[in-house]
DNA sequence: AAAAAATAGTTGCTATAACAACTTTAATTA
DNA sequence: TAATTAAAGTTGTTATAGCAACTATTTTTT
């Protein structure tokens, strides 16, 4: 039996995904930030003078993204990358005043994104979609 | 309040399509053919002499990536582009011999793929996740 | 019929994503 | 201690994703 596109839950996963980083990216380019790099600056704003290899880790990502990801963000003047003292092969991520200021702007407007996503649905909802594409994934292990 | 990452909805959703992408990958590379192009693949063996357009419209891609994509399907020897005769602008996509052929091996592999996803999850669950999703979706048109 | 608008596809740009191969430095082992 | 192995980052390549601006046609208006 041949299945049609829209029957594969991953294709629809997939579009979801697109529809939602589509949303999140038109509502951070006034700010010069792209969805990723968001990420990256969320854990700075966390905490900063984290190693690239740290964030590659937290965000499951390889190395290769996270080092030209930070890359821009130096560009853009929200970070600064200094040689760690401890160990010379390794970059610490350093927020500048700029990259600062950054997050009170930004991070009002991703809580706000969230409850967006959200609305009309309940916590058990939520935590319904979690558990089954937590099941999913597991699958493809 | 200040959420964590995994608080935001969408960046689970994001980490499960890379998941699930990231197993179809592997699973389609023995056959020199990337996830998205084997949706084009998919829409060709259901109907070949589609025009580029049509399949952008289907997949909700821009026509910038669908025409990159039918170019290397092209250079991979699965499909040829002919001009079309009423409309000289469209480029009609037809299967080669290769390309009907590769069908065979693919299709049964989707389906697979598909299977191992919703394995332990109910007709029930599997409605739900995606009866949330759509409203996710909504809620960011 | 001529002018304007719409459509199909392409090129150039930026961003995300992962793999392989590489350099430099640190840690481990013999 | 010297040799090996491991780790942190970089560069190159391929694939996906969408925007702006462009060419070549076709359709619609005037």
């Amino acid at each position: 039996m041949k299945l049609s596109l829209n029957d594969y839950i991953s294709i629809f996963i997939h579009q979801t995904d697109l529809s939602l980083t589509s949303y999140v990216k038109s509502q951070l380019a006034p700010f010069n930030l792209a969805p990723e790099q968001n990420l990256i600056m969320m854990l700075l704003w966390e905490k900063d003078g984290r190693n690239q290899n740290e964030i590659s880790e937290i965000l499951l990502k390889d190395k290769t993204n996270i080092a030209r990801m930070v890359v821009n963000l130096e560009k853009k003047g929200f970070i600064k990358r200094v040689s760690s003292e401890k160990d010379r092969r390794s970059l610490q991520l350093f927020l500048t005043p700029k990259g600062k200021e950054l997050g009170s702007s930004i991070i009002p407007i991703t809580n706000d994104f969230n409850k967006l996503v959200c609305k009309g649905l309940t916590e058990k909802e939520l935590n319904e979609v979690r558990r089954i594409l937590s099941k999913m994934c597991e699958n493809v292990q």
